[in-house]
RNA sequence: GCUACUGUGGCUCAGUCGGUAGAGCAAUUGAUUCGUAAUCAAUAGGUCAGGGGUUCGAGUCCCCUCAGUAGCUCCA
C-alpha cells in the first residue's frame, strides 16, 4: 500500500499499517506526537488500520490537534498519578485547553501546592513506566456498570447523558482506565518531560454554580522542553506588566478598603484618563455626535419603565430618599431617552447621535473584581443613536468603523461576537428577529468575521461585542453595539415623519472603549506602562545636572507648561545617572538633561526612553518635535533594555 | 457569591520550636554639585488587616469578620 502524507511525501508499506505504526515508522520525533492520527481529513482512532492507498495526516506536537492530544494524554497521566496517591478522590473531566490542560477532581480534603509536587513526581514515574495506551469500548449499560464498580460517580453521570445506543470508549494505561473519546498518544512515555502543573482552583461541576465545587488542577505540556520554558518565561513577563502592579508603581490609580471595587484615580492616572477622553470627544465631534450628561441617581418609576428594575435589580445600588425608591444608574440609556423625549423630534433631526461619558455603578459580586478590568464604578463612553429603520445599517456600519479606528490607533487585535436573545428578555419575537438580522447584515456587509453567542444579548436587544486581546492572550469585552426596539416603545418615543405622521424611532446603544477604566487597564498592559508620548501622564522630565542649573530647568519647565506639554523637574541633589534611572523606571518618554552647556546655548540634551541619548537640540526645536509627535498620536516602540 | 490561598513600615520582602519586630528601596535631614540607568551618612517610620479565643507569654496556634489573589459562575 501507498500513503501520501500531509507534507506531500509518499511512503510505501508491504502490509496494512495502523496510523500509529506509520507515525512510529516515520521518525522518533513524529512518533512521539503522532497522537491525533487524521486520515482523509477525519480524526480517527490511532489504531485505525490503513489497508489501501490513502492520504494520511499525521500530527506533530506543532500541530494544534497533535498538541491537544499530547496535553490530553498528560491530563490522563496526571489523573492516574492522583488516583495512585489519593485513591478516594473522584474524577470528573480533564480536557486540553488553549494553554494546556486541567482535570477536575472531587477531593474531601483540599489539595495544596505540596500535593502538586507529589503528583508531578508520580507522573514522572508513570511516564517512565511507559504503559501502552489501549482503547476499548463497551455498550452504554455495561459502561455505566463498569464505572459504578470503579466508584466514579461523575463518570457514571457523564455516560448516563449519552444516547442509549452509544458505544462508550475507554482508554487504559496500566491500572488506570478513563472514560474518554480520545485521541491519545501511544504510550505514557510519549508525554516526555515538557509538562508542568501550574495551579489549583475551584470549578463548579459542569460549570453550574448550583452544583458542587470541585478542585481543578491546571497544567500545561509541550512537545519540547524549550517550548515549555518559553511559555513559563512568557507568563512571568506577563506578570510584570500586570496593570495592578504597574498602576501602583506608576501612581495611576489605587484601591481602598473603603470602597472595594471603586477605583481612585491618582493625578497621573487622571492625566491619562483625561487625555483619552479628549481624544474620544475629538473623534465623536468629527463623527457628528453631540454630548450630554444625565444624572447618576434616578427614581424607581424610571427604572421600572426602562425595565431595569425587573431585569437588572440584582446589580443595582438602590436607596430610599423622601420615602421614594431611587437607584444609582447601572446604565446611561434611560437618561439619554429622557433627553430625546424632552422636545418634539423631526425626521430631519435623525439620526441623532447623543454621546455621554456616563459614570455607572454596578454591584458586581466580590469574587469577580479584578483591578481596573472589573470594577463596580466605571465610565462608559456611551452613545445612543436614535434613527429611522432605513438608517439602521449605515449607522451600525459607521459605529463599527469608528470602533475599528480607535483600536487600530493603539495597535490592538480584536475579534467580534454577535450575541442573540437571552432567556430573561423583553419584547416580541419579531422585534428580536428584526434587530438580530439588522446587526448580522451590517457585519456581513463590513466583511467582519464573527462568532455567534446564542442567548448572550442584553435583556432589551441583541448586540455586537468587540473583544480585545490583552498581553497574556486573555480577551476582554470592550466595544459593543446594541440594537434596541424596546426602550423607544416603553418610553413612547416619537418623531414626525416626512409624511406628517408620528413614527417610533429605533435606538442603538454603543460604546467604543467600553469602560474607560478597563481600557486603561488593557492599555497599561499592552504598553507595559510605557505609554506613547501623547498618552503618557508625564511626557518630559527635566533633569538638571546639579542644583546650579535649577533656574534654567525651571525656565525649560515653564516653556513646557506654555506649550501644553506635561513636564516635571527632578530637583533632588542627586547625580545625573540616578535621575535618569528613576525617570526611566517611571517610563517617561523624554528626559531633558540640562547643565552648563545647555544653559549657555539655550539648548537641551534630549534622551528618549526608546532610543537613549539623542543629542542636543534648541529648546524650541524639541518643543516643536514633541508637539508633532503628540499630535500625530504616534507610537514609538520601546526597545528592549535591561532594568 | 463559590473553592483554595494570602494579609508584617509608603513599596518589595525576612521573621526558626510560641519568648516580646528586621532588611533593602522610598521618605526626611546633613554632606556632596556631579554630564546619560543607583554618591555617602544619619534620622524617622509598624496596635504584625480587624475582632475574639488558647497560653505565663501570640506576628507565629484556633475561630469569626474584612480585604486581596487564582480560578469558577456572571459581565463593560
Amino acid at each position: 500500500m501507498k500513503i501520501t502524507l500531509k507534507d506531500g511525501s509518499v511512503k510505501e508499506y508491504p502490509q496494512p499499517m495502523s496510523v500509529f505504526d506509520i507515525a512510529k515508522d516515520l521518525s522518533e520525533g513524529l512518533a512521539r506526537a503522532a497522537c491525533a492520527g487524521v486520515v482523509d481529513g477525519e480524526t480517527e482512532d490511532l489504531r485505525t488500520v490503513i489497508d489501501k492507498d490513502r492520504d494520511v495526516n499525521i500530527c506533530t506536537a506543532n500541530d494544534p490537534e497533535g498538541l491537544a492530544a499530547l496535553r490530553h494524554t498528560t491530563s490522563h497521566v496526571m489523573a492516574q498519578a492522583v488516583k495512585r496517591l489519593y485513591p478516594e478522590i473522584k474524577l470528573a473531566i480533564g480536557p486540553s485547553i488553549a494553554d494546556g490542560f486541567y482535570y477536575d477532581v472531587d477531593s474531601e480534603t483540599p489539595l495544596t501546592a505540596e500535593d502538586l509536587e507529589k503528583i508531578e513526581a508520580e507522573m514522572k514515574k508513570i511516564v517512565k513506566e511507559a504503559y501502552p495506551i489501549e482503547r476499548f469500548t463497551k455498550p452504554r449499560e455495561e459502561a455505566i456498570a463498569y464505572m459504578r464498580e470503579r466508584k466514579e460517580p461523575y463518570k457514571v453521570e457523564l455516560i448516563e447523558d449519552l444516547p442509549e445506543d452509544a458505544e462508550i470508549s475507554f482508554y487504559q494505561q496500566g491500572e488506570f482506565v478513563d472514560l474518554c473519546a480520545g485521541p491519545h498518544l501511544m504510550s505514557t512515555k510519549d508525554v516526555g518531560k515538557a509538562y508542568k502543573l501550574t495551579s489549583l482552583a475551584g470549578a463548579y461541576w459542569r460549570g453550574n454554580e448550583h452544583n458542587k465545587m470541585l478542585t481543578r488542577i491546571y497544567g500545561t505540556a509541550f512537545g519540547k522542553k524549550a517550548e515549555l520554558d518559553a511559555y513559563l518565561t512568557m507568563m512571568e513577563e506577563a506578570k510584570k506588566r500586570d496593570h495592578r502592579k504597574l498602576g501602583k508603581e506608576l501612581g495611576l490609580f489605587m484601591m481602598h478598603e473603603a470602597g472595594p471595587g471603586f477605583p481612585f484615580f491618582l493625578p497621573k492616572g487622571m492625566a491619562l484618563k483625561n487625555t483619552l477622553l479628549d481624544y474620544w470627544r475629538e473623534i465623536h465631534r468629527k463623527a457628528g455626535y453631540v454630548e450630554i450628561a444625565s444624572p447618576i441617581i434616578l427614581n424607581r418609576r424610571l427604572w421600572e419603565t426602562s425595565g431595569h428594575w425587573d431585569h437588572y435589580k440584582a446589580n443595582m445600588y438602590t436607596t430610599v430618599i423622601d420615602e421614594e425608591d431611587y437607584a444609582v444608574k447601572p446604565m446611561n440609556c434611560p437618561g439619554g431617552v429622557l433627553v430625546y423625549a424632552s422636545e418634539p423630534r423631526s425626521y430631519r433631526d435623525l439620526p441623532l447621535r447623543m454621546g455621554e461619558l456616563g459614570i455607572v455603578h454596578r454591584h458586581e459580586k466580590s469574587g469577580q473584581l479584578h483591578g481596573l478590568m472589573r470594577v463596580r464604578c466605571f465610565t462608559q463612553d456611551d452613545a445612543h443613536i436614535f434613527m429611522t429603520p432605513e438608517q439602521i445599517k449605515d449607522e451600525i456600519m459607521g459605529v463599527a468603523r469608528l470602533i475599528d479606528g480607535v483600536y487600530s490607533l493603539f495597535g490592538f487585535q480584536y475579534h467580534v461576537e454577535l450575541s442573540t436573545r437571552p432567556e430573561d428578555s423583553m419584547g416580541s419575537d419579531e422585534d428580536w428577529e428584526m434587530a438580530t438580522e439588522g446587526l448580522r447584515t451590517a457585519l456581513d456587509e463590513l466583511g467582519l468575521d464573527y462568532v455567534v453567542n446564542e442567548g448572550d444579548g442584553a435583556f432589551y436587544g441583541p448586540k455586537i461585542d468587540f473583544h480585545l486581546v490583552d498581553a497574556i492572550g486573555r480577551t476582554w469585552q470592550c466595544g459593543t453595539i446594541q440594537l434596541d426596539f424596546q426602550l423607544p416603545q416603553r418610553f413612547e418615543l416619537e418623531y414626525m415623519g416626512a409624511d406628517g405622521e408620528k413614527h417610533r424611532p429605533i435606538m442603538i446603544h454603543r460604546v467604543a472603549f467600553g469602560s474607560i477604566e478597563r481600557f486603561i487597564g488593557i492599555l497599561t498592559e499592552h504598553f507595559a506602562g510605557a505609554f506613547p508620548t501623547w498618552l503618557a501622564p508625564v511626557q518630559v522630565k527635566i533633569l538638571p545636572i546639579s542644583d546650579k542649573f535649577a533656574d534654567y530647568a525651571k525656565k525649560v519647565k515653564e516653556a513646557m507648561d506654555k506649550a501644553g506639554i506635561r513636564g516635571e523637574i527632578d530637583l533632588r541633589s542627586e547625580k545625573i545617572g540616578y535621575k535618569i534611572r528613576s525617570a526611566q523606571l517611571e517610563k517617561i518618554p523624554y528626559m531633558l538633561v540640562v547643565g552648563q552647556k545647555e544653559e549657555e546655548e539655550g539648548v537641551v540634551a534630549v534622551r528618549s526612553r526608546a532610543a537613549g541619548d539623542e543629542g542636543q537640540k534648541p529648546l524650541s526645536d524639541f518643543i516643536e518635535d514633541i508637539k508633532k509627535e503628540i499630535q500625530s498620536r504616534e507610537i514609538r516602540v520601546m526597545e528592549k533594555k535591561e532594568e
